[in-house]
DNA sequence: CAACCCATGTAAAAAGTTACATGATTAA
DNA sequence: TTAATCATGTAACTTTTTACATGGGTTG
């Protein structure tokens, strides 16, 4: 049960958010290690409200949007949270269960579209590292990190390696994508080109 | 919903599973890219056997064992789901919440908590790495893969490219465990070592 | 005979997804 | 003025997790 934790979080690095900002900045920034739709959003802020860490009050100006912020009470418990462990992440991904059915079941014309998935969560995988490259070289290059306090400079440390395990689960993503294509090439003789160039995929 | 899927797999590489049976499947090789309780296969088992896709008999000899085997329309079920994309996993790791909530809280006492999550994340990346490089060394080196039919070996190039997969998810959680470690060491000038302490870390 | 593995479930709660619904504001 | 985006929800459903429960067989 990490939501709330996650929307503290958020709330935390910037106070008087909507539940519909919130929703948005999971689609991007914080979406890349949690995923929440608007409407649990909504429903969590709910809770969290009636539990007493955070309130809310009406944007002025506007009739129905309403900015939340995070009470002290929100704030311990997102710190004694944070203290906790926890276990490992649960592994779920669909595309390897797909390849293991097809091994399984041994017919050479799921292939095919196996082949067109991989490519697709290729293209993924590189469209998201190349955001993720970009964020890196924006916010966390050498020349920025200057004149700070020692507390700003651990905080940014702590973003930057967050992105980092970003950039290396893409990474990690697409090489296996390039390797996972070159096996299933080689199913095939007739179009099968010089194995160095599978190396040289892998390489790029 | 992927779950009926990856339980018709097994099934095809094992007929006559118990319920039992496949619970430990997917504690082990399944369950790196699909985990599942007890509880949920067998429910999930009877909800198949109501569509028609499994049948179960009585194991001979045991009073409570059931024993399942997909059927054929199990199987096409099952070929037709492989062909059909999917969106890719949805990521969702609680330790870069953490992260991010330390790093936006400011607090530097919550940096040995973080350090020692990283710590027994890093121990189990390791751990899982030493099992399946074992596997691979065991079922897929190269001396194996001689008298085969072309089909068999193609089940075989994906099942080690799906193992490939682990293999690489683990190094990658391996190598930025480390750099997260490196960089939250980065904050204690008084315990701070030579920095190419750090790269021998990543490297070896 | 106690501890452990085999074997199968029920019940309840939490978390997440999908579909539906509505109204305000803003820019072309 | 129409379409897109902002903004907030409800309802129903599915999936997953956690806790509880039971009983047979095997081995030290």
């Amino acid at each position: 049960m990490s939501l709330p934790h996650a929307l503290l979080t958020s709330l935390v690095e910037r106070p008087s958010s909507s539940g519909y900002d919130l929703a948005r900045r999971f689609d991007s920034s914080i979406g890349f290690f949690w995923r929440a739709s608007h409407q649990q959003i909504y429903r969590e802020l709910a809770r969290m409200e009636k539990a007493g860490w955070v309130a809310s009050d009406e944007a002025p100006g506007h009739t129905r949007k309403r900015v939340y912020r995070c009470l002290p009470a929100g704030r311990r418990e997102l710190v004694r949270w944070t203290a906790e462990g926890g276990s490992p992440p649960v592994v779920r991904d669909a595309l390897l269960v797909r390849m293991r059915a097809a091994a399984a079941l041994g017919s050479p014309d799921l292939s095919g579209a196996l082949e067109a998935q991989l490519r697709e969560r290729l293209t993924q995988h590189e469209a998201a590292l190349m955001s993720y490259r970009e964020i890196e070289a924006r916010d966390f290059t050498s020349e920025r990190r200057s004149a700070e306090s020692e507390a700003q400079a651990e905080a940014e440390r702590m973003r930057h390696v967050i992105l980092r395990a970003g950039i290396r689960f893409e990474e990690s993503g697409r090489d296996w994508s390039r390797e996972a294509l070159a096996a299933l090439d080689a199913r095939d003789p007739h179009d099968a080109h010089d194995p160095l160039d599978a190396l040289d995929a892998l390489d790029a």
